[in-house]
DNA sequence: CGATAACTTGAATGCCGTCAACAGAAGTGG
DNA sequence: CCACTTCTGTTGACGGCATTCAAGTTATCG
């Protein structure tokens, strides 16, 4: 899965497909809501998702979460916190997930590959550019839209890694983690998806989306792909 | 300017100050809303704000601008971003600003010094801390925490960079301008700042902010300073 | 001194949040 | 296998915070 999310930027040589696979093998199981890492831990490992999905979060006093981050299988959580000494955030699992904690060691061995390392970059930035995309769709985009626009971005994402079968891939996320990764509420998240159903835009059911109008979602979300810079 | 900010790390060695100063010294005059890199285009040089204040933002369809960062003296613009082969945002004057065009190399020459790329690389993994606490102030937090919040951290690192007199430093960022990083509109923006004014929590005019009650300010505006990693 | 930009204020609208009640699914233990 | 609990999803009514619209004031600059 990293192998295939890496090689979006380029292919990778052999021997590095190699290193990557061995480094990116085994893994954990964990139950959805489980903490990865907690705010105030000083990070030791670095952590891969191999499969489901997780996030990165904060807790406001008022008890409210915001997600800042969803990631998908081949994502690093946190490949370039550890200079720090403290993390300011939380990592969480979302769904059932493998999760794999890789010593600084093993990073440092896939920097050594000037392929590797060139796409590990390249992640790095995306990753800040999903961000930044984000911010946009909170700060200045209507519920609908925003929620569209998300839903394009993880239906690229997923397709991007080979885990969309047709026009439909698995999805576990409740709609109480939609809001608190988009600043809305459960309520209203549920409000927009029932209307995206009832216009045929999408299908969702045993924990599968379907999205029946590719078009019409991404028109509805102003979503552009150009941002996950993708080649 | 820049050599007070990465001291804010850690002490650097004599000979890397001096390449620091050199490397950051210069710089040409921009009047307010000039663009300094278009979204689409090809990042060259990277930016290095001298004096004034400038941002990463980005527009959609709608004609609104939603600003994703502000920098301040001693902030680099894009040191990450040479990357990827074309700015998936812009990046702007806020004010009148000196700006160093800088050349790659020059960004090789400071990494190669241990301690200045220890300093940048803390500097952009702070700037990315900071994007996230702008995502959690926008997504979670109402217009009076917001822009309290948003006033705190902007103090703060004002400070950091040696640029606060007493309580009060130089403010030329329009309501307009604030309302655009916090996802509010310019009205929302000013009857906050009246409130805050009549409050006795702050004082504005002939583009200064005077700070008159700083423990109000951040319990207002649930600001806590760990997110920088101030050390 | 005129023109433009920024700030200020009030009134009305609307989107989304809050509250509340219920339905359906999934998992637990008797 | 069936009560029971818990979590998630669904729907409607109501309210509030921020937006929109609009008008007027103050700064700023040539």
């Amino acid at each position: 899965m990293l192998v295939r999310k890496l090689e979006g930027f380029g292919p990778l040589p052999e021997a590095d497909r190699k290193l990557v696979a061995r480094l990116a093998d085994g893994g954990r199981q964990l139950p959805p809501r489980s903490d990865i890492i907690t705010e105030g831990q000083n990070p030791e490992n670095v952590h891969l998702i191999v499969s489901g999905m997780a996030c990165r979060y904060k807790l406001i006093d008022s008890g409210c979460r915001q997600i800042l981050a969803i990631f998908l299988p081949g994502d690093f959580c946190d490949l370039h916190v550890f200079i720090l000494d403290h993390m300011d955030h939380s990592i969480s699992t979302l769904t059932d997930c493998t999760v794999v904690d890789m010593p600084r060691s093993a990073v440092f061995q896939m920097l050594e590959r000037p392929a590797i390392a060139k796409a590990l970059w390249w992640a790095t930035l995306v990753d800040e550019a999903v961000l930044r995309e984000r911010l946009v769709d909170i700060g200045r985009r209507p519920a609908r839209e925003r929620i569209s626009h998300l839903l394009c971005e993880i239906y690229v994402r997923m397709q991007a890694v080979g885990l969309v079968d047709g026009q439909s891939f698995d999805f576990r996320l409740t709609q109480t983690d939609i809001a608190d990764a988009l600043g809305l509420t459960n309520v209203s998240v549920n409000k927009v998806i029932m209307e995206l159903r009832r216009d045929g835009v999408l299908e969702a059911s045993n924990a599968h989306i379907s999205v029946l109008k590719p078009d019409a979602l991404q028109a509805i979300g102003k979503f552009s792909d150009d941002y996950l810079h993708l080649t």
